[in-house]
DNA sequence: ATGGCAGATATTGTATGCAGTTGCGAAAAA
DNA sequence: TTTTTCGCAACTGCATACAATATCTGCCAT
């Protein structure tokens, strides 16, 4: 098993009350190098599925998982269940747990739920926006265009999530950036299968703008509005991305099916 | 420690390998009778925490706890990961967790949130409702009158909660349904700490009669814009009762101060 | 040949043990 | 009496051990 795996970290279990420093010399991203183990690996695993490096319907053997990730079960265990409360994985009793495979009709849930939380946001941060933040918007922005221009995809799609994150943290509401972050994972893992099929960036960019010229407008309504279209908009091209190059989806979809995309 | 615990199911651990049948006779809600551990802990301890059994501020004392409920550390700690994620408990590293206290601050901001969520599901619902989706809300109304008019505060909120959250369902949107349940459980305990001092209970049948006709005229925008200012009320009816009977709370409030409420 | 059953194996669910860390209290110094 | 420091007890975090359950394999009966 183990198939997708990149990077069998420490491939040996320790064996017993032995040297455990030093162990992950370079984990995770930043400053949760002392964080407790389970919370490495929830960012871990979550990476891992939402960059379809686990592909949707893998099964979860704790005891192989643990290992390739050089951790035992019962940290491991705790950032399985996070992960399914997260809904990028899926729990089945007294079986192994899996990557749940998106359908059409859950990735059309998800972005409209999206798409609603922006609104809700964008509407908040029309009236909430500092002039600080505001200049912030449109630093990213910059980035994002400057990024689209040296066709950098992976820093694009970065500096695009990175903006949107910080238009619902605009929002000044704790809570509803906690429900944002939820599906924000679940949406990355779609928006990444569909990544390589289509692009949709300089219409994106054009909304961006549009977007940022309501906030700085304090037009909370149209922010809202606009922002929602666009998640809409994002939807409809993965979506119809997926539905090219897959299966119908009426049915559950299974498996790994998804994953076999150009 | 284990202050105010009330029901210190089992108290004495099992020793070994022991028969684990009709260990915890009457637990849950219903049909999880059956999950895993850890999911009855989470239930069993949400329930505990929403209702003020253990007051914010409280030290969860993972040893005594899992005593307390008759299991083992393993998935008590589980249970209190999953509430961590949830926002009603506050996770400290290499330290107790504690029960999250809420200040105004923090239950304007889980309102507001709630409301956007439910005027969006309000929206998407007066689009989805089927003919029978709606007798079951108007049952549900009926129920909620009938409690009210035999003065039972217990069955009242929970019919109350029972129609808020139909109508969640009505809009047919997994993941939104699932962000509205997160952010419920904290609601619910801000409600409960304000419930001994304001009502509101005609008012607030009133308003529900408003959104119910709503839906069934299938004024999509109405029905959103209604429900969300009936949740806003009820933020206001439940930061002014705790205003009233609690300390400024505009530092974190500390501990169980809030608790301190005839 | 095929269907179903029995043993064997793999994998989850739960409990327990052990080491590291934190906080608290007691004792000593000012 | 007040303050500082050292030591101890308690608790968390992680790993492992053990029990329960599901899955798989091959054999036997039909």
């Amino acid at each position: 098993m183990l198939g997708p795996m990149s990077d069998p970290v420490i491939p040996s279990q320790r064996k017993r009350g032995r040297p455990r420093k030093a162990a992950l010399p370079n984990v995770g991203t930043a400053a949760l190098r002392r964080a407790g183990l389970h919370v490495r690996a929830v960012e871990r695993l979550r990476a891992m599925i939402v960059q379809g490096e686990l592909a949707p319907g893998t099964a979860l053997i704790e005891g192989d998982l643990a290992q390739g990730l050089g951790l035992s079960r019962t940290p491991l265990r705790e950032a399985v269940k996070l992960l399914a409360q997260e809904g990028l994985i899926e729990l089945r009793a007294n079986r192994s747990a899996c990557v749940r495979s998106l359908d059409a009709r859950e990735i059309l849930e998800l972005f409209e739920a999206l798409a609603g939380l922006e609104r809700l946001a964008a509407e908040l941060a029309a009236r909430r926006l500092t002039p600080a933040g505001l200049r912030r918007l449109e630093e990213l922005q910059t980035t994002i265009e400057r990024e689209h221009a040296a066709g950098r995809r992976e820093a694009y799609y970065a500096a695009n999530r990175a903006i949107h994150r910080a238009i619902v943290e605009s929002a000044e509401n704790r809570p509803l950036a906690q429900a944002h972050a939820a599906l924000l994972g679940r949406a990355e893992q779609a928006r990444f299968l569909a990544l390589r099929l289509a692009h949709r960036w300089e219409e994106s960019l054009a909304e961006h703008r549009e977007i940022l010229a309501a906030l700085a407008a304090r037009d909370s309504e149209r922010a809202g509005r606009l922002l929602a279209d666009h998640v809409a908009h994002t939807a409809h091209t993965v979506t119809r991305a997926l539905a090219a190059g897959a299966p119908p989806s009426g049915t559950p979809t299974g498996d790994a099916a998804l994953m076999s995309m150009p």
